[in-house]
DNA sequence: GCGACCGGTCG
DNA sequence: TCGACCGGTCG
C-alpha cells in the first residue's frame, strides 16, 4: 500500500495544499492528513474518492501504477487471534490501543469453534442464546482458563465484531447490543449451567415470564418494591407438591456505580430472609496493550490498600446477602475475617460449588423458618 | 462506483464462488458478500483487497478500467447536514437509520461555526470545554429550537464525529467518551448559563474540587452518605461574611434505570431540609429515520395512559425536590395536580427562570431555618 | 487506580 | 411502548 499513501501525498502537493490547509478544506481535526499519509487510519474508499476529489483529481489517479506489494492484508475485524507456539493470542481495540490477550494452551481452531457457535445462533437472530452458547462452549475447552477473561476479552469482542451478524442487521451499535444480549445472556448462562445440578438438590432458577414474576415476588412479599422490575433470575425450592420462591439472584457483568440500582430490592429481601445475593463476572481492565483483567473488588481488608467502596458494600453494609464473581483475579474475603457479608470466587467447573451450597443453606434455613 | 462492485462480483464468479461459499472463506455472516457487491456497505481498502485476495485476485485488477462516475462522493462523517429552504436537515446514524432531524430557521453556516466552537477546543484537548462552547452557542443563535434536540441531535453526534477530534486521539470509542465528557459538560453548562444571574441575587452554584467538595457535603451533615461522590455540583448561599451550602443540583441527561443511584443521598437531603432537584436534558428517542426527542417522563397523571415510574418518582415519592427538564417535549406538572414535588420545563432563554425561582425559595426557607 | 458518566438495544 | 442492560473514558 506504499505505493498509495505515497501517492496520495503526491496529488496534495501538486495541489499545493499544506497539511493544515488541507484539513481546513476537509473540515477535519488536525492531524487527519498526516495521519491518512502515513498509512495510519484505514480509509473506507468513499474517504478516499472525497479526499482526492478535493486535491482536484480522481480515484484511477490515484491507482496508478499501483501495487499491493507484500502487506499481509486482512478483512478488518473487531476480533482477531494467532496462535503462539501453543497458546492462543487475542487482539481487539481497547482505547488507543490494539490490546493483546494470551490465552494459555488453546488453538485457532478452538477459538473458531467457539466463535461459530456464536455465529451460528446470531445467524437465525437468536442473540441471547448466541451469547450463551459461546461462552459455555469455551469454558468447557479451557477449563483452566479465567471464566471472566474468557466474557470479556473473547465473548464481548466476537459478538462486537460486526462481520460476526447476519449483514441485515448493519448499522447497529454492536457495543450497545452487547450491553443488552450479554446481561441477559449472563443470566441465562447461570440457569443453564446450575439447573441440572439444583434440581438434583431440590430447587432450581428462574427467568419468569411478567406473570410468574409477580407471582413469585409477591410470594416474598416484594411486589411494587422499587427495583422489583430488576428481578430477572428468582431462586426457587421445590415442596412436596408446590414450589416456592426463596430469593432473588441479582447478576452483573460489572458493577460500576449501578449496582446500587438493586439495593433496595435487596435489602428488603434480606430484611425478610430470603436469599439476595450479586452474581458478577466482576469484569474491569484498564486500556492498555496488554490488559489485565483485575475487577473492580480491589484488595481485601487488612492491608495496606484502601479497601474499596464496592468491597464495604458487601463485606460491611451486607446490601447484598453474599456476593459470588466468576473473575479468579477477585480477591475473596479471607477465611479469617469477620464480614456482615462475604465475597466468594466460583469457576465453571462444576455446578456443586459455594454458589449451589449457599443456595442449599437459604432454601433449608428458609424451609426452618416456616 | 458501480462498475468497481460489478467487478467485485465478476471476481467472485471467476472464482466459481457463491454467496454462502464467499462468506465462509472469508468467515463473515450470511449476506455480507451479497450487500458488499450491491454497494450497501463502504468497505475501507483493507476489506477491499482481503476480499479479492481470497478470490485470487487483486487490487489492481478490481480497479481495472474504474470510473468514479458523478456520484456525489463526501467524506464519511457521523453527523452532515443539509439546507433545505431555510431550514437545517442533520443526519446521523440511529440504530439501522439514517437519521434526519430537521432545525427550523438554521443554516449550514450557523451549524459550521457551532461545530468550529466544539473543534477548536477539542484540538487543544479541552473536551468538557468543547462541549459546553458547542452547546451555548447553539441555543445562543437558535433560541426558538428545543435545548435537549440540540445537546441529543448536534451536541453529542458532532462530538462523536471522529474527524472533529485531534487524529492523534484516533481509536477511542467517541460514544463512550460522549457520556462521560457530555455528562461532565451539562453540569459545566450550569455554572456557565446560571452563575452571573445567581449571583447577583446572592448564590451561586459550584463544582468543587475534592477537599472543597468533602466541606461543603458536611455542612450538611451529608459526609459519606451513600452516593456523596456523585454530588458534583452544590447550590452555595452568599451571607455576609461567608457562603453556605444548601443543596446538591443532581444532574443527569437521560435517567433510565441510572436515577435510582442518587436517590440515596437526595433523600438524606430532603429530610435535613436542603435542597435536591433533579436537573435534566431528558433525552430519549425511539430510533427511526425521523426520531423525536420525546424524553422519558411521558404523560401526566390524570390522562387515559400509565404514569411512568420516573414521573412517579418526583411527583408520588418525591425521591428528589423538583425536576427541571430542559425538553419542552417533557409534560410538566399540570397547575392543578397535587404532587409532592413538581416537574418543570425551562429553555436557555434566560437563566432568571423558575430553576432560579426554586433555588431562591430554597435558600430563603434555609435561612429562615437557622 | 478509582470512580461516575450515559444511550442504543430489543423483548 | 417502556424498561434495564453495561463499559470505555479521563480527571
Amino acid at each position: 500500500m506504499r505505493k498509495l499513501f505515497a501517492q496520495l501525498r503526491q496529488l496534495r502537493e501538486d495541489a499545493g495544499l499544506s497539511y493544515a490547509e488541507a484539513e481546513e478544506l476537509l473540515v477535519v481535526g488536525p492531524g487527519w492528513v498526516r495521519r491518512l499519509e502515513a498509512g495510519e487510519i484505514e480509509p473506507s474508499l468513499n474517504t478516499l474518492a472525497a479526499v482526492v476529489s478535493a486535491y482536484g483529481s480522481d480515484l484511477p489517479t490515484l491507482f496508478e501504477g499501483f501495487e499491493l506489494g507484500d502487506d499481509n492484508i486482512t478483512i478488518d475485524r473487531h476480533l482477531s487471534a494467532v496462535e503462539v507456539g501453543s497458546n492462543l493470542h487475542l487482539t481487539f481495540p481497547m482505547g488507543a490501543h490494539r490490546a493483546e490477550v494470551v490465552f494459555e494452551d488453546a488453538s485457532v481452531e478452538d477459538l473458531n469453534d467457539v466463535v461459530r457457535a456464536l455465529r451460528d445462533e446470531l445467524a437465525v437472530g437468536r442473540k441471547r442464546e448466541a451469547v450463551v452458547a459461546c461462552f459455555l462452549e469455551a469454558v468447557r475447552r479451557w477449563p483452566h482458563i479465567n471464566p471472566s477473561d474468557i466474557w470479556y476479552f473473547l465473548v464481548s469482542h466476537a459478538y462486537q465484531d460486526n462481520f460476526n451478524h447476519p449483514a441485515s442487521q448493519d448499522g447497529r451499535d454492536w457495543g450497545q447490543s452487547w450491553r443488552r444480549a450479554g446481561g441477559w445472556g449472563l443470566e441465562a448462562v447461570l440457569l443453564q449451567h446450575y439447573n441440572p445440578y439444583l434440581r438434583t438438590i431440590g430447587m432450581h432458577l428462574e427467568m419468569p415470564e411478567p406473570d410468574r414474576k409477580r407471582d413469585l415476588l409477591s410470594q416474598m412479599g416484594v411486589v411494587d418494591v422499587a427495583g422489583s422490575d430488576k428481578a430477572d433470575v428468582i431462586a426457587v425450592g421445590h415442596l412436596r407438591n408446590r414450589h416456592e420462591a426463596f430469593g432473588v439472584i441479582h447478576v452483573k457483568a460489572s458493577f460500576a456505580e449501578r449496582r446500587t440500582d438493586d439495593v433496595p430490592l435487596s435489602q428488603q429481601l434480606i430484611a425478610r430472609g430470603y436469599a439476595s445475593p450479586l452474581v458478577t463476572m466482576d469484569c474491569k481492565a484498564t486500556p492498555s496493550p496488554n490488559p489485565l483483567n483485575r475487577g473492580e473488588l480491589g484488595p481485601a481488608q487488612g492491608g495496606d490498600e484502601r479497601v474499596s467502596a464496592k468491597r464495604l458494600d458487601i463485606e460491611r453494609d451486607r446490601k447484598f446477602d453474599a456476593c459470588f464473581s466468576y473473575n479468579t483475579n477477585t480477591i475473596s474475603t479471607p477465611e479469617g475475617q469477620r464480614a456482615s457479608a462475604r465475597i466468594h470466587v466460583c469457576d465453571f467447573s462444576d455446578p456443586d460449588d459455594v454458589f449451589s451450597a449457599y443456595l442449599l443453606r437459604k432454601w433449608r434455613d428458609r424451609q426452618g423458618l416456616t
